[in-house]
DNA sequence: AAAAATTACAACCGCAGAGGG
DNA sequence: ACCCTCTGCGGTTGTAATTTT
């Protein structure tokens, strides 16, 4: 985490220097001579970094780029049912808290899951005509979207019903698996340790409350009683769940998602 | 085929907190 | 106690790519 130290430019050279910092899209050689610079130094002390590593870009900037882009363990693609599932709740939970929201989205970047909020989530809201913090918005997301989403889920592992999948903790809403110490992910259901899904459906957020309010009991087993999505009576929205929405053929950004919400809807929504 | 609109995402900016001198 | 630098975070902007008209 420390770059060694290095004799590096003198003051005045870097106030030279900062006058004709590069700024806009980074170069594949500008990647390079970065890459090689932490390969070789390690990450850290960015402004000296830039300086000793001839970098025309603020520490910021290379900071920011290794962090977002270069960083090898980047995970690219998109955004997987599993993870916008995690998104939606650890938002609901933490607000617009990124980065302590990308520590449970090993590979996603902060930056990553800010913009998928913003174009996608945010875009749903405004086409709901209701802000993303409103109450009923959040019911929509909890209510609909978030079942649909562990629908999906369980459906592409081929494996347990969702809700038996959905192993939760209702003791540590912040942290992973307190026995195998993963982090709160979606587990695959694989009968392996899965407290690790992770503090949804807490109380703090009230997502799924109503049937999750109990644990099974048995202390220190990952066997806590979970009953939802299946069962969700408390639906506040006003759509029943198999009848009235259409399927999320391709999540979020599926074409019957983007025509699925209405002038009715939205006034079914408030009543 | 071209223009306009939209989307997705990389990058920048400003601020705040931590730590050292 | 104050100042300065570094770092990290969240908000915002710019722009390339894609889609629609």
């Amino acid at each position: 985490m420390v770059v060694q130290g290095i004799a590096c430019s003198s003051l005045t050279q870097l106030n030279e220097e900062e006058m004709d910092m590069r700024r806009g899209p980074w170069t594949m050689e500008e990647d390079l001579i970065l890459m090689n610079y932490i390969a070789m130094h390690g990450e850290g002390r960015w402004n000296s970094l830039a300086r000793c590593a001839g970098l025309k870009r603020t520490g910021k900037s290379c900071r920011l780029r290794w962090l977002n882009y270069l960083r090898p363990d980047i995970r690219r693609g998109n955004i997987t049912p599993e993870e916008q599932f995690l998104i939606l709740e650890l938002h609901s939970r933490w607000g617009n808290r990124w980065s302590k929201i990308a520590q449970q989205l090993p590979g996603r970047t902060d930056n990553e899951i800010k913009n998928y909020w913003r174009t996608r989530v945010q875009k749903h809201a405004k086409q709901l005509q209701c802000d993303v913090h409103s109450k009923q918005f959040q019911d929509v997301m909890r209510y609909i979207w978030m079942p649909r989403l562990m629908e999906r889920i369980s459906v592409a592992s081929g494996e347990l019903p969702a809700a038996e999948c959905m192993n939760l903790t209702q003791t540590d809403q912040t942290s992973g698996c307190k026995q195998c110490e993963t982090g709160p992910e979606i587990s695959g259901c694989t009968g392996s340790c899965s407290e690790s899904a992770g503090s949804i459906g807490t109380t703090s957020t009230e997502f799924g409350k109503p049937e999750c309010d109990r644990l099974s009991g048995s202390s220190g087993t990952h066997n806590h009683d979970v009953c939802w999505p299946e069962a969700a009576p408390q639906n506040p929205t006003g759509y029943a769940y198999e009848q009235e929405l259409p399927e999320l053929d391709q999540y979020w950004g599926g074409e019957e998602y983007e025509n699925m919400w209405s002038m009715e809807d939205i006034w079914q929504l408030t009543q």
